[in-house]
DNA sequence: CCAATTTACGGGAATGTTCCCATATCGTTC
DNA sequence: GAACGATATGGGAACATTCCCGTAAATTGG
């Protein structure tokens, strides 16, 4: 059996008083007499009593409540934009609801359903590397709960974005690279389904064009982000028969994991192998040789994109934006380039 | 103006049906004819329909949503617990929603009321260095609301509580510095207030004591786990007449920073100082030289809280438990000792 | 001192859903 | 063919709150 929770009534009924007047009291109304404001503020204390705000969020049409749905747990990434988010939320006087997609269409789809039975007022997204088809996120716009995009975009949807400049960050990296005369730059690339990939693979072939570097295919390897996998392409690189003479790897774990194997095979970072990584993740600093890598504001991605998804659910849907934020990166080179 | 979302009324209305039929299809009650049954769930499927979970939870009195408090974020360590408890509780079908207490008191006091109106089915909490008072969860007990604490426990609540076995883990981690010929071992604890901190700084002096090492009460010195102040108390601690030849910290953050000061030092780690941390953060492994530490299982505290909190959900009230789950640690040894 | 205005409060609808009870229609059985 | 049971559906209360509308009582002004 559940306790009774005590509710506006419960107060109502010992003061003899009507519901009415008890709400009235308690949401600050003014036309209520000083004794009785009294008396219900000294009992809703006495009772512990809470304002329930499922009923208040059921009558208002609004649960002050936003949920963002991520495609990943295992970096430290997601998690620091998740609680970014909830910062600005929690300020804004919204909860926040977490969804985890696991890289996988079918859960995202789930977790949209959930989102809408929740009554979200609103939605925070970084897709999953498979999704292709965007209805369900679509069913939003159409019920008129503002989406906002962050980090993995939707280009077909003309909603707020927060990235990073992806395409500057890489061609930046790669720069210092061949600045450091190296002479080939291999690249560990994200899937083609991720706007991130493209962006950075864009960047890194337009950095050796602009230098007059060859680009040869066969030092450009785009994998699904399963860490493990790491091992057998950087195995491969080294194999060739003309092996690189620096990688730039997608992303910092990516990047860690291939220095350690690189290390492993006693090759010198970076006077064999230099190695640059893409998000300046908290361990990059630390490892030897400390990683070069390109920074991005990841908590703050978070929070803009909290920020954008609050300003839009405040304003009417005739006067949604589609404002798309690029953060600044900034390249940190340290000791492995 | 809100967009309208639409109800079972709608359906009901133009399928010339009352909402008690359209209700018992939605909810996959047996009678109801074929025939409206495809109907109804053919026109739910083209007009998005999705359940107001929120008129549900009023009914039933039951939100399916459990918060989590937690009093910082600025290691990676509450996320990964936050992880492990929204992967359990999306198991079994509960939402998330987070509070953060920011290590003050009135914070945690507040995001308790708010937990209380979000009428949450159950309470993760893991305490602010500054709780010392527990009414604020007391009244969850009273209302009938599960509280399971994690990490930084409640001594005076007879709920259920996940901890890692610290006195056990801070044991081995000096008798480990011990073995190593360290003579003068220094430790960097935490504040008073939090159990663990006492209970590390209590393992820390039993295993000086059993191997005949007079403690020095100079060598100890708490703090507010505030990382900024490592560098005083470590270069306090390299000025004394007689130094310590290792340090024991914490935590991993502390220990980190402590490692970094020595070295910048110029002092060699282990040789001259030898450093141990606690919670084998993902840092500490990549780290030159990499820290030895007392790892924990995080994502699994988070996982076991929210499965302990779950099932006493599930019990009568009176049925409610006091399991304290201790966790496993487990001595990592690397080159730092 | 009476009318007008203000003050303080009560009644009831509405939010979206579920579930119990009622009821109409139909088929079955003796 | 009457009585009964099964099947399918409708009506309405309940959940906790807010807010509009109505209305007494109290206060004010002339």
């Amino acid at each position: 059996m559940k306790r009774h929770q005590t509710t506006i009534v419960d107060i109502a009924k010992k003061l003899n008083l009507s519901k009415s007047t008890v709400s009235r009291v308690l949401t600050g109304h003014p036309s209520v007499s000083e004794k009785t404001r009294q008396a219900v503020l000294e009992l809703a204390g006495q009772l512990d009593y809470q304002r329930n705000m499922l009923s208040v969020s059921l009558l208002n049409k609004k649960s002050n409540t936003i949920g963002i749905i991520v495609p990943e747990f295992m970096s430290s990434y997601f998690p620091q934009v998740i609680m970014g988010a909830q910062e600005v939320a929690a300020e804004a006087g919204y909860n926040l609801i977490i969804g985890h997609s696991n890289e996988t269409y079918e859960t995202e789809v789930a977790n949209t359903r959930l989102m809408l039975a929740n009554q979200v007022d609103g939605l925070l997204v970084s897709l999953t590397k498979e999704t292709r088809n965007f209805d369900h996120l679509k069913i939003f716009e159409r019920k008129g709960i503002p989406i906002v995009f962050f980090n993995r975009v939707c280009d077909e949807m003309d909603v707020p974005k927060v990235v990073v400049d992806d395409y500057e960050g890489a061609f930046r990296a790669v720069e210092h690279l061949i600045k450091r005369k190296k002479k080939r730059i291999a690249h560990l690339a994200g899937p083609d389904s991720l706007l991130i990939s493209v962006k950075r693979l864009r960047g890194y072939r337009d950095a050796l064009k602009k230098y007059n570097i060859p680009i040869d295919e066969e030092l450009i390897i785009p994998y699904d982000l399963t860490i493990a996998k790491v091992k057998i392409y950087v195995n491969h690189l080294l194999r060739l028969s003309n092996p690189p003479d620096a990688i730039f790897a997608i992303n910092d774990p990516t990047a860690i994991e291939a220095l350690q194997i690189v290390k492993k095979k006693g090759l010198d970072v970076p006077k064999d192998i230099a190695i640059v990584g893409f998000s300046n993740d908290l361990a990059s600093g630390l490892i030897d040789p400390a990683l070069t890598t390109v920074s991005q504001p990841v908590k703050e991605m978070g929070q803009t994109a909290a920020q954008l998804l609050i300003d839009q659910i405040n304003r009417d849907v005739s006067e949604w934006k589609t404002i798309i934020r690029v953060l600044k990166t900034e390249l940190i080179v340290r000791k492995s380039s």
